[in-house]
DNA sequence: TATATTTGCTAACGGTGTTAGGTAAAAAGA
DNA sequence: TCTTTTTACCTAACACCGTTAGCAAATATA
């Protein structure tokens, strides 16, 4: 039987091989830059076996993008866990969003699609989960101003809306902006969010 | 005299030649199904003519997408004008903004690089004229509320974020959200938005 | 008419994702 | 232990892609 579980192992240690390899691809020379050929040259193995592993070049990017989500949501749950008022938890983890995104770019491109080719992202429960992390002080507030009428699953994309666009802008552009100016919208657009749901 | 004119305007029909037909394959199957091979197949020239118009097939995207920018610019515009006061003004321009999106998705991925290879955007006048249209009537609400500090550029980010932020998170996913909701969370972000101005 | 210029072509280079088909080694069954 | 089956892995190719070198024919200039 441990015959059988070492190949399975084996297996493993193979598709770790490529999906790590492919990240430090694309950490070094850009998403844009990476390509099965060079996986395959990088790991010492043929280009096949690749397809052995993975249906196709886009479910490798969906893979990493998935390692980004469960490091965006580690990183804001830590921000938020920080604070025990909403207020408080909305700026904190608004923040943390900010600082993943530009410390890790190469992520929030892969994750959100940024001049990418792939990303018809399906459903993802990493996903989920970071809207989850989101939603639970919005919902405190919401509650605490008593009108119950207010959505919050409204509220969380209007908050979203306002982080991930305007990092998107940043990305994208060559960014004309300072970075504290780019900074100040960010938390411009945030009180300006609070306000709206306390009021 | 008037040969080398005729030649001029041939070779301008051929350049415009090949740019509507780039457009008509962006419309008819996306931008990532276009090709260099592809529009010298439909225009019945040889490959290497669409180098002698164009220098590379980023430089053809960036010529759609000054189109893009254009059209959006004429729409805008006249959303504004059908107001006399900023607040109504910037309603109605963000509504215009949404409807370009939206019925016109191609352009909008092509000018805003959504799941696109291109654009390290460079200047463009096209984009500028854009922003001048959204900062008049925030300017407008600034002089207004005599709070001279508020930094116009900032605000005008602030907004830009918030309508393409949305718009780009719809676009990028299934967009598990009705069409009314995703309008709704607009309104609701331009709603803080100018009430964040106002007061 | 002879020369120079422009126009457009074929063919190739070097790259991409993906797959068909074969071989040799390893595991399983007799 | 020997045969059969399965697995792992490879080579080679297909069908694309953007881009460019180099050449032939058509046109304009002298």
């Amino acid at each position: 039987m441990s015959i059988a579980e070492r190949r399975i192992r084996q297996k493993e240690e193979v598709r770790t091989l490529i999906l790590s390899t492919a990240w430090k691809i694309v950490k070094e020379e850009g998403w844009q830059s990476l390509s099965i050929r060079k996986i395959a040259d990088a790991i010492e193995y043929s280009i096949p076996v690749i397809y052995d592993h993975f249906a196709n070049k886009e479910s490798i990017l969906f893979e990493i993008g998935k390692d980004g989500f469960r490091l965006l949501s580690k990183k804001v749950k830590k921000a938020s866990e920080k604070h025990d008022n909403a207020p408080d938890q909305i700026r904190s983890m608004a923040d943390a969003y900010w600082n993943f995104a530009f410390k890790n770019k190469e992520y929030y491109q892969l994750m959100f699609g940024l001049g990418m080719p792939c990303c018809e992202e399906k459903c993802m429960e990493e996903k989920s989960g970071f809207r989850n992390l989101l939603m639970e002080p919005i919902n405190e507030m919401i509650e605490k101003s008593g009108k119950k009428e207010i959505n919050a699953c409204l509220k969380y994309h209007t908050l979203w809306s306002v982080m991930h666009g305007l990092i998107s802008i940043i990305m994208m552009s060559s960014s004309d902006l300072t970075n504290e100016l780019n900074k100040m919208v960010l938390d411009d657009a945030v009180e300006g969010f609070i306000k709206n749901l306390e009021k």
